[in-house]
DNA sequence: AGCACGCCGACT
DNA sequence: GTCGGCGTGCTC
């Protein structure tokens, strides 16, 4: 025997995770020594399949005879870092999807398949294609001057900086500063004090796309002399997909020192960070919708831990979830209360509807006001949360609604450039020429139901026809560029009237806007969803924060009919504290979240009752099957069945069911059990999609 | 996911 | 007789 032993070869055996819907992983050998995290090339069945080494180990867990080789180790990317696997184990294990499927979900598409590897055009791969036409590419605008650095800190902003700079293990900082208070110079700052003193490297997330131009603006400026100016990276999802595979291999080959980025930068293959700075830290874009459904701010948190470094979660008006974990003593909260420069004071009040009825939208007081700054030469800006002419279109003679065939919504009437009026849904992007006279009855009394933002531009060019007015929402900003064209228009002041949706809400400075008026404010108050007077209460903030940059003090007019209503009293006195206290309490008494940890179990179908069928043999099988594997039944509540709040969607149709656990890890251990058994269940011949989404944002 | 194997109905 | 439908099962 020991003799045999030293005449066979010694393999090395390894754990690899491949791109497939499986919760295993599988085992390969290799003569070579193959560092965890390199990408091989491996014989998978019939097929022949990339995999990313997770483990090393002693010997193989199955028979090794049944045990096939690595083919080739692909080395034109440094492997994996290690923090880089533990955060994707922890993401995989926690949002309950298979491990290959998440890492492979994560890195850029020319990575993912040998395709982009094997075959005449493909040179060496895709990252030795890249570096080939280097000189070809430049990802990066190279602004023409940079500005010396020299924003000057409040006392409130240095003693941030300081206790931040301080800081030498894991914390996690709620930054809470209202708009304006100058969290992005204490970002930069900690960043700059981070990059100077260390090699180390910074992550910056934001929510959208449409914010990077100009915080880039400010991250380059602030770190001019400090950090090369292409060490410095931007990634989002609209790179094209050349940059993001640039931007991705600079920062594993630890070239980067910092990347801004939105949610998915999060997994970036960071050798050394710093810091993480999760700016917004309470806007949802945060959470992906669809997919692996993540929340970029609480693997950041995790990743932050995990690594044993600080991360600050920025925001005037945290999530009530960061909120608790301040209150209760896991974050650190530090106020920025004071205003950092030349900001003013906003005058917050409530129009109430049922006294000024809206026309087009509009009362008497909001046109008032807009008269006044159109006297005083100063800008108006007006937020009406939804695009389109009107929401509803209908018969005055019978009780036909436009509605989509396809969806369970009614289609949107939108008026197009050449003077057309169309009906859109916008689910599913169904589209048609609106009808001239009722489909169901004949008659030609057809009305267009409540407001959008084309029917108060119309309304308000009517109203004040030689004033500039300008609609900035998703259909008027479709092209590229327009966006940034339209701002600096108003920016110039060439525009009286600003008209958009909740997308001119976040970031953008206006400083010649001295009103603001919000429309349809009500909306959110009475919809279902739990977070509704929370993301309300945000969004009124950050409208509010719009009229701020103007030095006499901005007005904001807040159209509602029901000002009556709690959340007003904290919006009118601009009080988050009194706010998040309210609504703690109102999560407390209903048991929900920060105070219990939720799930949903959601199914599609073609049709809902065998959605609803499959959603009740879920919850069947939690008695008859589960309870026998974990026992802590009795802190998990599984509610029943229902259908989703829109249940088609595209002609498919939706039901969900909720699950509920008093503390985190307990909901994760039962869903890994229960999910187990939910694929053991008959799938009504593929004929169903289900998938359980952790901590969902809308229940 | 893919890909094979396998077992039944309807084609040259 | 075989071509092809997709149900079932496996992949280190
Ligand atoms: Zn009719
Ligand atoms: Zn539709």
């Amino acid at each position: 025997m020991p003799i045999q032993n030293k005449l066979s070869i010694s393999y090395n055996w390894l754990c690899v995770a491949l791109n497939l819907p499986l919760f295993s992983i599988f085992d390969y050998k290799s003569i070579n020594i193959i560092n965890v995290g390199s990408r091989v090339v491996v014989p998978f069945g019939k097929r022949t399949l990339i995999g990313i080494v997770i483990k090393i180990l002693e010997k193989p867990s199955i028979d090794a005879s049944y045990v096939k080789e690595v083919l080739e180790i692909l080395d034109d990317l440094p492997p994996f870092p290690q923090d880089w696997l533990k955060l994707l184990e922890f993401t995989a294990d926690y949002y309950q999807r298979p491990l290959g499927n998440v890492m492979f979900s994560v890195i850029p598409l020319p990575l993912r398949s040998l395709s982009s590897y094997r075959g005449k055009r493909t040179l060496g791969g895709p990252i030795v294609k890249l570096g080939k036409s280097d000189d070809k590419m430049s990802p990066l605008i190279i602004l023409p001057s940079i500005k010396k650095y020299d924003a000057i800190l409040n006392d409130e902003q240095k003693k941030a900086v300081s206790i931040i700079n301080s800081l030498k293990e894991f914390k996690a900082i709620l930054l809470y500063g209202i708009t304006g208070s100058g969290k992005t110079e204490v970002y930069l700052r900690a960043a700059r004090n981070i990059l100077q003193n260390s090699n180390k490297q910074i992550l910056f997330l934001i929510p959208e796309i449409n914010l990077t131009p100009q915080l880039e603006k400010s991250v380059r400026d602030s770190l001019a002399g400090i950090v090369n100016y292409e060490d410095i990276l931007v990634m989002h999802s609209k790179l094209t997909m050349k940059s993001k595979l640039d931007v991705w291999y600079r920062v594993q080959c630890s070239k980067a020192r910092v990347l801004l980025g939105t949610r998915m930068s999060i997994f970036a293959p960071f050798n050394n960070i710093g810091l993480i700075v999760i700016d917004e830290e309470h806007d949802t874009s945060y959470k992906q919708q669809n997919g692996l459904r993540y929340s970029a701010r609480d693997l950041g948190v995790w990743r932050a831990r995990h690594l044993n470094i600080p991360i600050i979660l920025g925001s005037a008006t945290p999530s009530l979830e960061t909120w608790n974990n301040a209150i209760i003593g896991h974050y650190l909260r530090i106020y920025l209360k004071k205003k950092a420069r030349d900001f003013s004071q906003n005058d917050i009040k409530l129009v109430n509807t049922k006294k000024f009825r809206p026309n087009n939208g509009l009362t008497a007081p909001l046109i008032e006001a807009i008269k006044d700054r159109l006297k005083k030469k100063e800008q108006s800006l007006i937020f009406i949360n939804r695009r389109g002419y009107s929401p509803v279109f209908c018969c005055f003679s019978c009780d036909w609604i436009s509605k989509c065939p396809r969806c369970t919504a009614f289609t949107v009437l939108h008026n197009t450039s050449n003077n057309e009026s169309r009906l859109q849904c916008h689910h599913c992007g169904y589209c048609m020429i609106s009808p001239l006279s009722c489909p169901e009855c004949g008659d030609q009394d057809l009305r267009p139901i409540g407001s959008g933002t084309q029917r108060v531009e119309e309304a308000l060019i009517g109203l004040f026809p030689n004033a500039n007015i300008v609609r900035i929402d998703a259909d008027s900003t479709k092209c590229k560029g327009s966006l940034s064209s339209l701002l600096n228009d108003v920016n110039n002041g060439n525009v009286d009237i600003l008209i958009g949706t909740q997308m001119l809400a976040k970031g953008h400075d206006f400083l010649r806007v001295s009103l603001v008026g919000v429309i349809n404010s009500d909306a959110m108050i009475f919809c279902q969803n739990f977070r509704a007077p929370e993301h309300l209460f945000s969004q009124l903030m950050q409208v509010s924060g719009r009229a701020g940059r103007h030095l006499n003090g901005g007005e904001v007019l807040i159209q509602t009919s029901f000002p009556e209503h709690m959340i007003y009293k904290f919006v009118i006195n601009q009080d988050y504290d009194g706010f998040a206290k309210y609504s703690l309490n109102l999560r407390s008494i209903a048991n929900l979240p920060p105070y219990s940890y939720q799930a949903l179990l959601s199914v599609e179908s073609k049709n809902l009752r065998i959605a609803m069928d499959f959603l009740h043999k879920s919850k069947n099988i939690i008695k008859e099957k589960v309870s026998f594997e974990f026992n802590y039944l009795s802190d998990i509540t599984c509610y029943d069945p229902i259908p989703s709040r829109i249940v088609r969607i595209a002609d498919i149709e939706r039901a969900q069911m909720l699950v509920e656990g008093k503390h985190r890890s307990l909901l994760i251990t039962f869903l890994k059990v229960w999910l187990r058994h939910i694929s053991r269940l008959p799938n009504n011949k593929n004929k169903i999609k289900w998938y359980i989404e952790v901590d969902p944002l809308e229940i």
